[in-house]
This record gives C-alpha cells, structure tokens and sequence, in this order.
RNA sequence: GCGCCCGUAGCUCAGUGGAUAGAGCGUCAGCCUCCGGAGCUGAAAGCCGCUGGUUCGAACCCAGCCGGGCGUACCA
C-alpha cells in the first residue's frame, strides 16, 4: 500500500513538472509514512517541504500541484489534502484494504517473508558460553536474541547458519581441570585446600565422582598434568552436553558447534599468525607478537603470541574468525554480552587486515541481565558458584515466558528480570496477553465451527461487510506486518516484531470487547472469522520467529 | 583519563528528522444473563538529563557538560 502512495506521488510529480506546474524535474527521495494521528490520514509525505529549496517555491504550492496531477486509477484514495506546513495527506478507501486478507491467507505462514537477503550466507554466532560451567540467565538472553534475529534472517531470505564457538582450549579449561581433579583427590583420601581461583560449584564434584567411580585411583599414577589434562576433556564434554540440552529445552539449535580447539589442531592459527606477519600486520616487541590493532581505531595494539610462546584467545579468534569467510559466509554477525565491547575494534581489525569491508562483520551487544526475585537482586557468580542456571529460570517460569521477556526491551538496554513477576499471567507479563489472542481465536473458531461454518474463506460480499473502524484498523495493522519484519531483520533488532505483536494483541482485543465475531447474519460471521483468522495466522507468525508457542488453549 | 552503552510519566521501558511524545504496571473511575475477564473503556500523570549548534522542522543528528552502567591484561 505504501509502495501504491509512492508511486502515485512519483508519477504526480513528473506529470507536474511536464504541465509546467513545477519548476524542476528533480525529486527527493519519496518518504511515505504512517501519521501516529488518524485525522492526519493514512500516509503522509514530507516531499513538498524537502523539495521546496529545489523547486524555489513554497512548500504548499508544490504540494497542490501534485495533488492536481495524482491519478488513482484503482480508487484507493477517499481524500488527499495539504496540511501543516507542506504535508501531503493521503486517506485510503476503508474497503481498499480488504485484499491484505487473501494475502495473508495465501501465503500462510509465509506470510510479511519479503526477500531482502537474495540468499546471502550470513552467519549468526551467539551463545558460545566457556564450556566451565552451566548457562545461566545472561547466557540465556544472548541465546534468545541470537535465536531470534537468525530466525528473522532467515525468514527474509537470508541463509543463515546458527554456531556455538566452543572455547575448549586455553587456560579456563586447564583451571576446569584442575578444579575437577583437586576434588578428585579429596575423593581419593587427599586433604587439600581448594584454591579460590577455581570453579567452586557442586558440579565439579558431581564430575569428579564419576571419574573416581568410573577410574577408581587410577589417575593419582599418572603424572599431574594428563590427570588434569583428562579432567579437563571429561568435563568440558560433558558440560557442552548439559547445555546442548539446556539450549534445545530453551527452543534454541545450532546448525554448528565449532571447537577452538580444532583450529589450533588443523594449524589455522599458525597459518593465518604467518600470513600476517609476511604482511606487516604482526610485529615483534619485547619478545612478544603484536597485531597492529591501532590501525583499525583500537587504542593500543595487542598481544597474539605472548613471550612465553604461548598464544592468547586473540590469535585463535582472528583464525577464527578468518575460518568463517572462508567456509563461505559473506556476513558475520557475533552476539556478545556487552562486557565484551572493548573486543570488537580489534576483531573487526583482523577481518580488514584480510582485504574483508568492515561492513561484513557485526556483533550485537547483549547488555546484561539483573535476576531479581520480588523486587530484591540475587547474586551472581560464576567462579563463586553462585547463580541461577538458565534451566532452573526454564523451569521455574516457563520458556515462553522467558524468552518473551528477554525480547520486550532493546538489548542495548539493561534489563531486570524478576521472577516472580515473569510467573504472573497479567499485564506485567505481556507473553500470556499475546497468546491469549491466539488461543481466544481457537476458541471462536471452535464456536464457528459447532455453529456450522466449517470452511472460512473469502468470500467478495461477506469481507465487504467489514467496514467497522476498529475493524480496517486491524487489516491496516497487519499491512504494516511486512515492514515491521524488514525492518527487524534490517537492524537485527527483534523486539521490534515483539512490541508489533503486542500492539496487534491490544487491537485484537479491544476489537473483541467491542463486537462479535459470531452474529445472527451468517454472512457477517463469516467475513469476522476471515478477519481474527487472519489475526491468527500474523501471532502466530510472529511468535514462531520469537521461539514463542502459540497455543490453542491456555 | 580514555572508549562503548544508557538517561523519556511515580516504576519498567518503546519511540534513530515530522504535525498534539506512546505502552504496560501503579493510582483513580467504570464494564461480566452474551464468542474465554489471562480481557475491555476512560481519567490523572512528561522543562524527552542540561546547554549550545545543524535544519523549514530535533526525544532522535553534531559539540560540550552532568548523572549511571560496563570495559580498559603478554585472562578468557
């Protein structure tokens, strides 16, 4: 529809010019938008103000020489008229919109899948939790809005791969290992002091009594350092298990969990250290390697290969990073927690340094969660042991719910999780107000169906009958379906669909509150069920790119 | 000190150049013989942190300042 107004507007314009009533052929960009007041219309364009320094006249009289010059050979204009100060408002027929219904109806849930990736390998890298530990509810918000915003991607034609980077290497997995053997040896009889700098939660010792169980006193004869070495890759492996299930029961799957380790093993790391030192990217100073990070706007450069020859978490991510071009993937994008955006300059550094645009690599900053229960914080640390695993949250307050909350705010913004608020079904938890919509629709459909409208379909004299103003408001809403997508998948911001849908969800409702869906005129009946089952069908759209049921009953 | 993010209703937050700044919660006043009240209607409530600038037009862009968070390792 809006796409209608512009090219109406175009062609006004051009023809204006031809008649003389315009002074230059040259046009701005044509901006249509949605006036947030109605008898404002429903578009408006700004062009006769911003082309008025162009065109030498005033904004006014531009825009009545474009109106006099609109040809709206479909009919879909009731009124255009000139307000403020130079807006153009368009106001559309009521009926005009009806087609949207057989739209929605006809691509289903396909339905606002409008392609703006053409296709483009484009990866999204989230989660990539240290394997030292259970997730916990930071972890988890990362997972959703990485979760969310491939599943957007992908929607709008993006092929998108979703990966976990597993950190099994370097110095957090030897501290695991150690950890794990530490409290082996208490099993074995040992008395030792458990040093602070280790992981301290109970499952290291969980870990450990399977390895004492399963090896006995086995590895006291080995020399310390495969003991640790051992304990290491039994736990590592088995807490990538705990949060493969962890992610799965949160809705969250990864198309490729890729090991760190397995970069240093294939010699990627060497490799690409090499290539950049032949290329004047790494430098030698005090012993050390230096990538030149200051070039690409970081404040100093850093360290890849350290004096001791041992190489940081650097090196492997520039490889790593490297990796992912050359499996074929034209965009990255990396979801960080926000602690992390001193990282990013450098990152991007090495991804330049490789002949890449800087625009092919993007990392979105998840700001951090505070879990409160009844308004009072809850501790958390993970080397401390103390936190609440994203599971029990999972289990304590549902998926849906969680995962809907951790997209009703921008995740550049911090964001307060209480929950006891996430439990409750009222307005302070909007997930239960969005699928209540779904699952009221069911409901009447049901109803529809015991009074004997099994098939709902479009019929020309039955949609023609919807002309009540709450109801073209719910039509025009859903036309807008289609940019709400774009623009989340554009700015890889999904609270955006979150915040449309409840939006929507309110329309819905009023609209129910208001009139019925089931009248005595079969006829009526029968254009409202087209109309809340196109409803439907956007919630429930929408929901499944949030990873959020939408349920039948409640 | 420097860098990134945030300052919008009592609270939690939407709103990345348009006309009269929005939502939920909370407060107050209403709506159940009727398709699911996990719902709806209405009201009160705002120097959009401050000061300059750019623009026909600024919550939004630019500069400076004031608050708050995070980061600033040859850790990961």
């Amino acid at each position: 529809m809006k796409q209608k107004i512009k090219n109406l507007i175009f062609h006004a314009a051009h023809k204006a010019y031809e008649h003389g009533d315009l002074t230059s052929p040259e046009l701005p960009e044509i901006i249509v938008e949605e006036p947030k007041i109605s008898s404002h219309g429903d578009f408006s364009t700004n062009i006769a103000m911003v082309a008025a320094a162009v065109q030498k006249m005033s904004p006014a009289n531009i825009a009545s020489a474009i109106i006099k010059h609109l040809i709206d050979d479909e009919k879909i204009l009731e009124k255009t008229e000139v307000a403020g100060p130079g807006f153009i408002n368009f106001f559309i027929h009521p009926l005009s919109w009806h087609p949207v219904l057989l739209e929605i109806h006809n691509q289903d849930d396909r339905y606002g899948a409008i392609d703006i990736g053409k296709g483009e390998k484009i990866q999204v890298e989230f989660v990539s939790s240290n394997p030292t530990g259970p997730l916990h509810v930071g972890h988890g918000r990362g997972a959703v809005v990485g979760d969310s915003v491939a599943n957007i991607l992908k929607f709008c034609g993006y092929d998108v791969q979703k990966e976990y980077y597993i950190n099994d290497s370097g110095r957090q997995i030897y501290t695991l290992g150690k950890s794990v053997f530490i409290r082996y040896k208490e099993l074995q009889g040992e008395k030792i002091h458990f040093p602070e700098d280790c992981y301290q939660g109970d499952y290291i010792r969980d870990y450990a009594i399977e390895i004492n169980d399963s090896k006995g006193k086995t590895l006291l004869e080995k020399d310390e350092e495969s003991a640790i070495s051992y304990c290491a890759r039994f736990a590592a492996t088995r807490i990538v298990e705990q949060i493969r299930e962890d992610l799965n029961s949160f809705g969250v799957e990864f198309d490729c969990w890729y090991s760190e380790q397995s970069l240093f093993d294939s010699g990627k790391v060497d490799a690409v250290i090499e290539d950049f030192r032949k290329k004047k990217f790494i430098y030698e100073k005090d012993g050390a390697l230096w990538f030149k990070t200051t070039n690409y706007g970081d404040e100093k450069d850093r360290v890849v290969v350290r004096n001791n020859g041992q190489k940081t978490y650097f090196a492997s991510d520039i490889a790593y990073h490297q990796d992912k071009f050359d499996r074929g993937f034209e965009r990255l994008i990396d979801v960080w927690g926000a602690d992390h955006h001193g990282y990013v300059s450098r990152v991007a550094g090495s991804i330049e340094a490789s002949g890449r645009r800087r625009d092919q690599f993007h990392v979105i900053l998840v700001h951090l969660v505070n879990l409160l229960r009844g308004g009072t914080p809850i501790a958390m640390s993970t080397r401390a042991g103390e936190f609440v695993t994203l599971n029990a949250v999972i289990k304590e307050v549902g998926r849906d719910a969680t995962r809907f909350i951790f997209l009703t705010r921008s995740y550049e913004s911090p964001l307060d999780f209480d929950l006891e608020l996430a439990k409750q079904k009222t307005n302070d938890n909007p997930v239960f107000y969005v699928q209540y919509v779904h699952a009221r629709i069911s409901s009447i459909i049901r109803k529809g169906k015991e009074r004997g409208i099994d098939e709902i379909r479009w019929k020309e004299g039955a949609i023609a009958l919807l002309r009540e103003p709450e109801e073209i408001n719910l039509i025009k809403t859903m036309t807008r379906y289609p940019e709400v997508l774009k623009a989340s998948a554009e700015f890889m911001e999904p609270h955006r669909l979150t915040f449309y849908l409840m939006n929507l969800a309110s329309l819905f409702h009023a609209y129910y509150n208001k009139h019925r869906v089931l009248t005595e005129e079969p006829l009526l009946s029968l254009g409202r069920l087209y109309l809340v089952l196109a409803v439907q069908k956007v919630i429930r759209n929408g929901l499944t790119l949030l990873g959020v049921s939408a349920p039948e009953r409640m």
